[in-house]
DNA sequence: TCTGGGGTCCTAGGACCC
DNA sequence: TCTGGGGTCCTAGGACCC
């Protein structure tokens, strides 16, 4: 028996749990994002597969998915029901025989499963996932978590695809270094301008050539992208999560100091609701705002004494918005506030199963 | 055309100490 | 008087993912 990392992804996830409560939606285009108007500044969640043929997609603002899908059914996010989905599906995986579990976020996870007929434990869980909860799941196959996730692409929706060192070269050679899970617009352009555009290329790359480019860290983590090596092994290691933020987006930007001023205790006081539910105090306060035209800027200040006090996290950015000098309209105000390690089992920092950067 | 809200990690460079 | 190399801590800023 051998070792296989199975990449679990939902298939449009919001759209489908929406779609088991109303049945008429199935067939129809369904977009869900914001509260549901598309007059609002909001973006799109999820669009079904139908919506997605008039090029709608997630991250797009619903003023401008309105336009191009005129005829589809607008939808408020409900987050509990996606997260009531989420659980029991995360549940009946992490029950399959065998199965060691991680998280990736709420529609997605990596299970571990020693098989060998990939295909065929594929085959079963997606089988397990849809008689649990009536919802379906692509899943991609690898020797390791790069190669399952970015597999999973390639078998949507509702199928599977293997993805393998055998195959890696002849699937993934010839394409962008875009496709590779954690190289975005940004990086692609970077590599660009040393000569990589393609996965082969990046793969074949002179380590020194990418560490003079990136640094010490991100250009072996580059090149091993290019050659789709990773981690083998699936880790359930509880995750901790290391800070908790909320962020607003007005819908008419804020100028007002007083204004201004209430939206930051606002925001403050539920980053402290958090706090108290994880039971650590904010050590660090990050500032993050938007302004008009469309920039963000983001502070950070560490706090002299760790706090659970909302007044002193909302004072602390107040004091970095004012060192910003910038009179400009804000669009979105956000704080998030880092908190103290818990006594045990922080302080490893997980550069795998990472959930983002490079 | 208009761009959410939840996260994570890396790099560069300054300040300071030995 | 002019100068090294190593280390830690901190902030600014950037990038990416779901």
């Amino acid at each position: 028996m051998a070792p296989w990392v199975f990449h679990v992804d939902m298939d449009q996830f919001l759209v489908a749990v929406e779609r088991l409560r109303r049945p008429e939606l199935i067939g129809r285009p369904v977009v869900v994002g914001g509260r549901g108007d598309p007059t609002e500044r909001a973006v799109v969640s999820t669009a079904s597969y139908e919506a997605r043929e008039f090029g709608v997609h997630s991250g797009m603002a619903l003023k401008l998915a309105v336009r191009k899908c005129p005829e589809a059914v607008f939808l408020p996010v409900d987050f509990p029901a996606y997260e009531a989905a989420s659980a029991q599906v995360m549940a009946v995986l992490r029950e399959f025989p065998g199965a060691v579990l991680e998280l990736l976020g709420w529609d997605e996870a990596f299970v571990g499963v020693d098989t060998d007929d990939p295909e065929s434990t594929a085959r079963d869980l997606q089988a397990t996932v849809l008689a649990a909860s009536g919802l379906h799941c692509s899943i991609g196959i690898g020797d390791t978590l790069v190669r399952a996730k970015i597999a999973t692409g390639f078998g949507k929706p509702h199928g599977t695809f293997r993805l393998t060192a055998a195959n890696w070269h002849e699937v993934m050679g010839e394409r962008s270094v875009e496709a590779l899970w954690g190289i975005g617009r940004r990086t692609a352009e970077r590599l660009g301008r040393i000569g990589i555009s393609t996965v082969d290329q990046l793969g074949e790359a002179p380590e020194e050539a990418l560490i003079t480019a990136f640094g010490p860290a991100t250009g072996p983590h580059l090149g091993r992208l290019g050659r789709g090596e990773s981690r083998r092994a699936v880790d359930d290691t509880p995750w901790t999560a290391r800070a908790h933020g909320h962020e607003s987006t007005y819908q008419t930007d804020l100028t007002d100091p007083e204004e201004i001023t209430a939206a930051l205790r606002t925001l403050a006081a539920a980053v402290v609701a958090d706090l108290h539910a994880e039971g650590r105090a904010c050590a660090r306060v990050h500032l993050k705002v938007r302004f008009r035209p469309f920039f963000t800027v983001t502070r950070v200040r560490k706090l002299p004494q760790p706090t659970f006090d909302a007044d002193v996290i909302a004072d602390t950015a107040l004091a970095l918005l004012q060192r910003l000098e910038d009179d400009r309209p804000i669009r979105l105000l956000g704080i998030r506030g880092e908190m103290v390690p818990p006594e045990d089992g922080y302080d490893p920092p997980r550069t795998h199963g990472r959930r983002g950067g490079p």
